[in-house]
DNA sequence: ATTTTCAGTCAACACTTGTACACTTAAAAA
DNA sequence: TTTTTAAGTGTACAAGTGTTGACTGAAAAT
């Protein structure tokens, strides 16, 4: 049969799988119970301390073995030779103010935006999709984008609102521990800016 | 005194503001039990059904004044004039397979990379650094990157990397109902990259 | 002045949760 | 062969969960 070591590392593995299968089925990670993972792996509750800590032991470790996967592809990317061939400083500051001020509402934000129930995940999606809706109409009348096609400026739109949006769980862990020290921040995030706009502009001409 | 309308209206916010606090001082929203948000509204846990059905439903209202916030925003930001003054195929079918792939790994990376609690939202983040770094290696041997400083490189990276990263739960979310359908998702995002390089290539020059 | 409406209360329910403790049992060490 | 080790079991408990139904009392409608 099996030696001990490897039985202990099948039910192991049997844990986090049973754990990411539960992901998998849309559920929350930091709401999936201690029971039903061990149910899941066809194991007593108890069992589970065996292994693991608690849950957050069980998530560093599947974090650990998704660093494996990445790290795959990444290899697997670079097997394609030509891999690149197809490949506001004013408004950062308001929109600082604007989180550190609206603090709660951004938190739910960051959590819902990729972790909640599909229903609320996609209500904010529309919310993110009216904002850059609101942009691209901002941009239409610019000189750069006489001919640019509004399917195009609705994409670069988005593209600016997702950088912004995605980085705003940073912003606030920082507000958190060191309040008004956000110029940092701010100009990595107008860097990330310039490039997508110098890239929209060039696209254009 | 008070109306009556005004009294419901009253608890119906502070119901709201209760799961908003619970919220921003780190729990995940999806963890947030019924009662715990009418407790912290001062209210019995019974006296929630008078104002939602259930925990989503009031998560959905809450979207609903992010809406509002969100619009706030905009406005603030239009009113500073000179706005934006300061403002790959292959690769990307690689990851659309490695995602179909690797589907619950790719939910929890979602999930936990802005909802988490802060320990595995930050494991996860090291991992995301750890490959924009990889792709900045590649990047520095390239022609065009002659004069960047390191420091670009990296941000230009990491931006490449968040924007795919991003969108994958919309990915993931177009699997589960259409599988084999991805080419649009794919198309948005070379354009998306395209922009970035574009962007890139032309700032450092 | 009387009746109706309904936000908020109270008690109780069946259920799930994490965790402690004493146990079995088979592999590993002696 | 005997002893030790430790993964997995079974029981038990206190605490928290969502939801029920019958209630109170004051504002609103009659």
């Amino acid at each position: 049969m099996q030696s001990r070591e490897d039985k202990k590392r099948q039910t192991r593995k049997s844990l986090m799988d049973a754990a990411l299968t539960l992901t998998g089925n849309g559920e929350n990670f930091s709401n999936i119970s201690l029971r039903e993972v061990a149910k899941n792996a066809g194991v007593v509750p108890t069992s589970f301390y065996r292994h693991f800590k608690d849950m957050e032991e069980l998530g560093l470790n599947i974090v650990d073995d998704l660093g494996l996967i990445l790290r795959k592809l990444m290899r697997a990317t670079r097997q394609n030779s030509d891999y690149f061939d197809t490949l506001a400083q004013q408004s950062i500051e308001v929109y600082t103010d604007f989180v550190s001020e609206n603090k709660n509402y951004f938190y739910f934000m960051a959590q819902i935006r990729t972790g909640g129930t599909p229903v609320l995940r996609n209500a904010i999606r529309s919310d993110i999709k009216y904002f850059a809706n609101e942009l691209a109409s901002d941009l239409r009348p610019l000189s750069v984008f006489d001919k640019a096609e509004d399917s195009d400026l609705e994409l670069i739109s988005l593209l600016i609102v997702e950088a912004v949006f995605d980085t705003t769980i940073d912003l606030l862990d920082q507000i958190q521990t060191s309040p008004n020290q956000q110029q940092a921040y701010v100009e990595n995030t107008v860097k990330k800016l310039r490039v997508i706009w110098l890239g929209a502009i060039t696209w254009q001409s």
